[in-house]
DNA sequence: ACAAAAGTGTTTATAATACACCCATGA
DNA sequence: TCATGGGTGTATTATAAACACTTTTGT
């Protein structure tokens, strides 16, 4: 499905620091930054879920690590001069390509075994780390999830010189991932589910023009439970915050719905007090 | 209002490790343990925000840094081999007494700017720390706040090794706090009135026997709007949640109103689902 | 013309809200 | 006995839920 040059590049210094490229764009085929261990925030990473909507199915980004048939969420290390937030949405933009990305903090994970040491050391083995950078990411992490919701169509997905393959998988079909990273992507999920009323679900995961239809359904894959049709148009349309478009005719036999965007500012302003669909 | 013996222990190791007692039972007066930077994930802090309920008001207990007229929340580190929640629970319990707190994570803070080097440097010198003492904690941190709701009557506050006093504040009359402690209560008390529908609070804040009245004044102070009696007492009783004991006489000039306990296993399980009070 | 899905309407049940009434208690 | 707050009742409104009817489209 997608298409990117295998971009690979990692060395020791003379000291045994880790040196290794974290972040390439693979068609210009250069390193946009270098940095090593020293800059980095020791014992602290941060993971991101991040969730799209494409055939009424809520899919979730994983990528698999390069050399190894093992998944991950994609994650990355908070550099020392920089904050938390800044360094998620920095690895966001480098996996997604997503600018201005919708990115919340959902929880920290700080148990001791969350990393079995057996697992991280087959892993760094592959990669051929030794020497004090591996010391250094055998330690003890602890990393902070961060949830965020993107349009799938509007991602260029890409991989960079840990990962070999990245893809979109439906969240029932989540295969057995690295670590922890199950129970990360599950606690985000239950976190999407419960902050739903305050998460701008709609204006972040579906096009800019869509049916009433489309949105319901992403309501439902949510809350994993069919809403009432009639019920969730008239609601939806009482909160004022659609502008309705022309008629959508492409698809079968049928009346055709109407296509509707957001009017972004009525939106956000509700989001704050926040809107419910519990039916 | 507390009394309690001032001790203060801290030293430096050949190495330049600085230790200090991080807890010790002020009144049988022995170190419980001793343990240095080495021991510590380094980075990385836990911040309580404990919550109680007295004369109809929700306080929030500061502590004040020995030497210095600085006030903080308690908090404290995390050992290498210590999982965070246990950290958390670790911490909690030395400041208050209390055995199975209720206690939960609800924010990770992680500004590069939220300790100012100046202002750090200030309450370090004041305690006579220097040398790679000072480094380790002068270095980045990023905190994970916890939440923690407890019956003010049942704390025995002890003070410790880094604070010669501690108090309860109404909320709103928390005094300027160290570095960004103040936003990390404001964040608190912000998750604990979202997260209300699915917060013991009642359970954890109140004396085992209690009064309608009292807990829906615990209500109304969370929620900082006043609700209807009648509708409280009847939604509150319909919940099949209480039990209801002999009628409390202390009062004033009327009606004696029943007190009433918990039905624990019913709560909780309400609890899961949540139960709301919105209006 | 017909099936299918959109759009809209209607009825019923449940919950929120406001406020009224009577009761028990201590001063 | 009277002021005070507790316990309960009731009427009104708003929202949720279930489902029926009509309309528009492609085949």
């Amino acid at each position: 499905m997608m298409q990117f040059y295998k971009y690979f590049l990692m060395c020791t210094n003379d000291t045994g620091n880790f040196f290794y490229i974290w972040s390439m764009k693979i068609k210009e085929s250069k390193a946009e930054t270098l940095f090593d261990q020293d800059k980095l925030v020791p014992g602290q990473s941060i993971d991101c879920v991040i969730i799209g909507f494409e055939n009424n199915e809520l899919k979730v980004l994983i990528q698999k690590l390069m050399n190894l048939n093992k998944w991950v969420v994609p994650g990355g290390f908070i550099f020392k001069d920089e904050g938390m937030d800044h360094a998620a949405i920095r690895i966001l933009k480098e996996r997604t390509g997503i600018d201005l990305p919708f990115l919340e903090q959902f929880k920290t994970f700080g148990d001791t075994d969350r990393r079995k040491k057996a697992e991280s050391m087959k892993v760094y083995k592959s990669f051929n780390i030794s020497g004090p950078a591996l010391d250094w990411l055998q330690q003890r992490f602890i990393t902070t999830g961060y949830l965020s919701l993107v349009d799938i169509n509007k991602c260029s997905i890409q991989s960079d010189s840990l990962s070999d393959e990245s893809k979109w998988v439906s969240l029932d079909k989540i295969p057995q991932l690295l670590f922890d990273h199950n129970q990360i992507v599950d606690s985000a999920i239950d976190y999407l589910k419960n902050q739903l009323n305050y998460l701008p679900v709609g204006i972040e995961m579906l096009p800019k023009k869509f049916t009433i239809k489309e949105l319901q359904n992403l309501y439902e894959s949510i809350l994993k439970k069919p809403l009432d049709r009639g019920n969730f148009q008239r609601k939806i349309l009482k909160l004022d915050i659609l502008v309705r478009h022309e008629k959508h005719l492409a698809g079968g036999a049928h009346k055709a719905p109407f296509l509707y965007s957001f009017d972004h500012e009525k939106y956000n302003k509700l989001l704050e007090q926040g809107f419910g669909f519990n039916s």
